[in-house]
DNA sequence: TATGAATGAGGCTTCATTCAT
DNA sequence: AATGAATGAAGCCTCATTCAT
């Protein structure tokens, strides 16, 4: 008796497992064919095509194409809490903007596709049907918010008391630092400038971003 | 003999007269629509619609949707232009970072918009037809930002010279804080805030940028 | 002044009359195919293809397949209603029964055409969308069965007064043949029998419905 | 060894019922469904769900949807053999005209299903691959018209002797009437009337069918 | 043997563009 | 010159059936 149910557990877990598999051939697919086909339109035929997996299969994993790329939106924030964490860990372990480096690093690893997803989130904002995918991705960036927080308020405390500079603005500037950036490095119509040199630039700045007194004044 | 000839060529103005107000209306249709119809398509039909342009007579002044799309975003490169050109003379007269601030507020002045402008940029990069269009975008942009690179040259020699900070720089670093506000402006996941207050603290932000000494050893 | 006015006129009709020709011709190539292929679907390329239109073309004139469809049905009983018109015309020019007879006609002057009709209305019953078409479908429906109860008034009054039989269970009777004919028309498992006369037969029944004393109980 | 021999007969009897019984959850399932999902389709995969068997095992039981079908519209004939029969014995019993009460009862038992049996008929006439099981059908349904016109004959026979009316055309005109009391009962875009009471009313007219002096002349 | 995930043909619909009036 | 009806390619999605576990 034990053996068959040892069976069928292990069938399941083994289908589970080939099941968890697919969808990210599907998620990796699309995410490839976002990148690669800037100008044409990923369709559901092409991510069968290119995951080799029926199109009927996709539906099984996702009830419609918005819900596949609504998931790509979502795993990319969570991508980026995971990485604050392991930077908060880092700091906590003495490498001071391990955590805020962090941030910039996720999201500037892969500007094309940080780019993409935005755009994504833009498109897809509306949907109706996506409104729970929403409500999950704005609850994640939530989170990573007051996890960004908590690095600045530290720094904060660290620094000479200045309390008074609101501190969701930091994140906010933060935030549009490397949002500007990523627009930045993907824009063909600037000057050829070394992307990484600026990137850098820029993570700097943010880093020592808040502490300046030069913008006590402007909160 | 002459008068016909004054009729002909006033009948002449006066159709060129038309048709340039025809593409006004068109383009104005496109914007006003590509605003308030955020997740719903703007089709050639619907432009036609709005604008009381008959869908063939569209295809008169643009031989393509996209051309249109196109040359929404060079106007707003333009305007840009213009913008700035003013603040600058403004500048002269005395007020000393309006040309900076004419470039936020253009950008962030209807920021739904000017991410749209973003979006569509976005997709439209790479088609074929449109090379033309985006030589005359970049070339534009080009201008703008040697524009703003003027400014900042000014400012830069009046504070104690520190040319080793890499100019366009500093002109990244402003369109990156533009570019992050507006987004910021937009996103509705993050916690409610005075966004006046916000642009107004971006705004300042960067007015003052480029001169703090925090950012010397960046570059 | 005139002619262009006369010209733009006559233009504008000749383009209706168009658009109403290829409406009927996509009806009738509809008609055609649902009678045609008892098996297989009617999809709307069909459709295009045996119509001779665009595929597009046919969402100009109906919004959905459905809708045409549901257009076939009250098309259908429109007719009946004409008939039943011109059948109570020539009633009145002496013709007892030319009423009723022109409803068994109607009905059974293509058996599977009929019956279509109501595979169709069943299929169709429920969908949110067609519901303003069902609504003209039963005013249209009930108009009909108004005129055919005044018939069988007119009937009733004639010979001895027998008011206790509720007038609508004999239109619901009359129906109820024509409906069964129908099918028994229809219906290939049944004995070959000699349709015309069996339909003749039926419409005789009903001719004489509802004046037999042996129904008088029933009610 | 006999003991073995009986237990593996035994288990193969027991494996039958089971399968039996099984077959049973899926018909059961599926004439469930088709009445309660009146608009939407009735798919093989909601069949498994609904009868908590999964969808491959329907297939070790048909060998297609339409089979499954077929075979609803095939019981629901043999019942109404059953049923008839036992009218006739009910009949013979001295209860005169319990055989076409039957045969009306059955049908206007549950007037939506038995519409659905017919649309379902109408739907897969023509389908080569149910040639065998239309056959089956047509058997079954002219032993039924037989049997139906038995107890005719005997009413004929007892009243004053009319042979010249075509036995056929009576039990037609009986189905003709079931038939239209169906669609009647269902037909939404009526009055609305007591249909208990029209369906009474119906069947006593049913019942001295083809009694009457009014309908010699018709045949 | 029972299962249900995988499959892909085929359905409906949209929309940029053309063309006859 | 202006119009808008016609067009059909291309997209998304459903579902009967197969097949590996």
């Amino acid at each position: 008796m034990k053996k068959i149910y040892n069976n069928s557990t292990r069938q399941i877990r083994y289908k589970k497992k080939l099941f968890k598999a697919r969808e990210n051939k599907i998620l990796d697919a699309t995410r490839a064919l976002l990148i690669n086909s800037l100008n044409e339109t990923v369709t559901v035929s092409k991510i069968a095509l290119y995951s080799k997996i029926g199109k009927g299969t996709i539906y099984k994993h996702f009830i419609t194409k918005n819900e596949i790329l609504a998931r790509i939106i979502i795993d990319h924030e969570k991508e980026l809490g995971k990485k604050l964490s392991m930077g908060i860990k880092r700091t906590d372990e003495g490498q001071p903007h391990a955590a805020s480096r962090a941030y910039f690093e996720h999201r500037l690893a892969e500007p094309e596709f940080d780019s993409l997803v935005q755009k994504l989130e833009k498109e897809l904002i509306g949907i109706d049907d996506l409104a729970p995918q929403f409500e999950e991705l704005h609850t994640i960036r939530k989170e990573n918010q007051i996890t960004l927080n908590s690095i600045f308020k530290e720094n904060l405390t660290k620094s000479e008391g200045r309390a008074e500079v609101c501190l969701d603005y930091h994140h906010f500037a933060c935030w549009a630092l490397a949002q500007g950036a990523i627009e930045l490095y993907l824009n063909k119509s600037h000057y050829q400038v070394d992307t990484e040199h600026l990137v850098n630039f820029i993570i700097k700045i943010d880093s020592t971003f808040g502490i300046s007194n030069k913008y006590r004044g402007a909160s």
